[in-house]
DNA sequence: ACTGTAATACGAGACGGTCCGTCTCGTCTA
DNA sequence: TAGACGAGACGGACCGTCTCGTATTACAGT
């Protein structure tokens, strides 16, 4: 007794329908957003059958997140490592600001929202997000930051997932929960208060 | 030629019948959760009929911020504003554990989340949402930093939005998004992290 | 290399199911 | 007697599964 009921044969798959579902689905979650996608959509802009889609994702959500996935592989595919000039603030703020710049773009923005909706929705896809995209992403930051700590840039007592919570939690807030303007000035002004703290600074 | 198809006498209302449609709808959003969440399955539950949820209320989203509202309507009203007993710090720690304790309450957490996804799908509903309860919970926020402000104990060049986004965005990503546990811990390394900076304390 | 055959992905769409939002009913109440 | 009420029928949108006939692919055996 297999858990599988069907094992398609990936030697066999066509990457002309998968390419054209990946781009029906950006296509459609950046005309109507989330709340009317739907995969009957998807599959009609994408002249596919419908069980063409359900072969290969078992989701949308999943379908979404690799829609997004082969956007993101551009020119350049691996982000790597974030930028370590030395100056961690002035570092900070070109990563926040290419956040912002980002998501400012409805090509990306649009669907990364959808995304993030269902992963609010879908467990299984949320777990396949988290270990796939964001702890990697996670880890990045954090390795960032813990170059700066050993540097004495940040301070020893600090825990580093709470400094990544506090840097780029609120940029997440506005972008998703629409809270107010993206700007490039917000992102600046989260990493100095950040940095600085709340207090006035000692004399 | 009117905008209102119709408009429901309010002095015919059945106070019964409006109960037991929000009792059904906080009950169901704890069960079944958001995706799960109809309202032809509030209304059976309720004993009520369709017609009688879509008399009174313009979305399921808005039938679970009526529902919120009613369960938050407890032995007291009003939160008006939030403790000053001089020490900043202790202040919002004690106010942020509060919170920690309410999102950790299943009884409020599920159907919160249902009613925050719904928000994140429904600009009307977002709007209405921001100005009866979200705008107003920030200005309370807003007013006790500003008074921590002018006592000296927050710098004179701090933005108070950012402020606030800071202290309780890592709160409300963790608890959304479940990236992590909800402690008191993390809302004490929250606000300490917060008011101190990333930076080493100065010498 | 060439070609025949079996396997299988493919586009298309029918199917039963759930839920939507609207619309009648007949009943009950203010 | 007007209007809210419970109940549920109605057409429509999508869901996820399924079954077609077609086209493409892998793998023979020569």
């Amino acid at each position: 007794m297999t858990t599988q009921r069907k094992a398609p044969d990936a030697a066999r798959r066509n990457e002309a329908a998968r390419r054209s579902i990946l781009t029906a689905a950006l296509d459609l979650a950046g005309e109507v957003g989330y709340a009317r996608l739907s995969i009957e959509a998807i599959a009609a802009r994408a002249g596919a059958g419908k069980q063409t889609i359900y072969r290969w994702w078992p989701s949308k959500g999943a379908v979404l997140f690799d829609a997004l996935l082969m956007l993101a592989e551009g020119p350049t595919d691996e982000p790597a490592d974030l930028p370590d000039t030395g100056d961690l603030e002035a570092d900070l703020k070109t990563v926040l600001r290419a956040t912002v710049a980002e998501l400012n773009e409805p090509r990306y923005s649009e669907p990364m929202r959808a995304l993030a909706i269902e992963i609010l929705l879908d467990p299984a896809l949320a777990a396949d997000f988290a270990e796939r995209l964001d702890e990697p992403m996670r880890e990045i930051k954090r390795r960032r930051l813990r170059k700066a700590q050993r540097a004495g840039q940040i301070g020893p007592g600090v825990d580093l997932d709470v400094a990544v919570d506090l840097l780029w939690g609120p940029l997440k807030n506005r972008w998703l929960h629409r809270e107010g303007p993206l700007t490039a000035e917000y992102a600046d002004a989260v990493v100095e208060t950040a940095l600085d703290g709340l207090r006035p600074a000692a004399e």
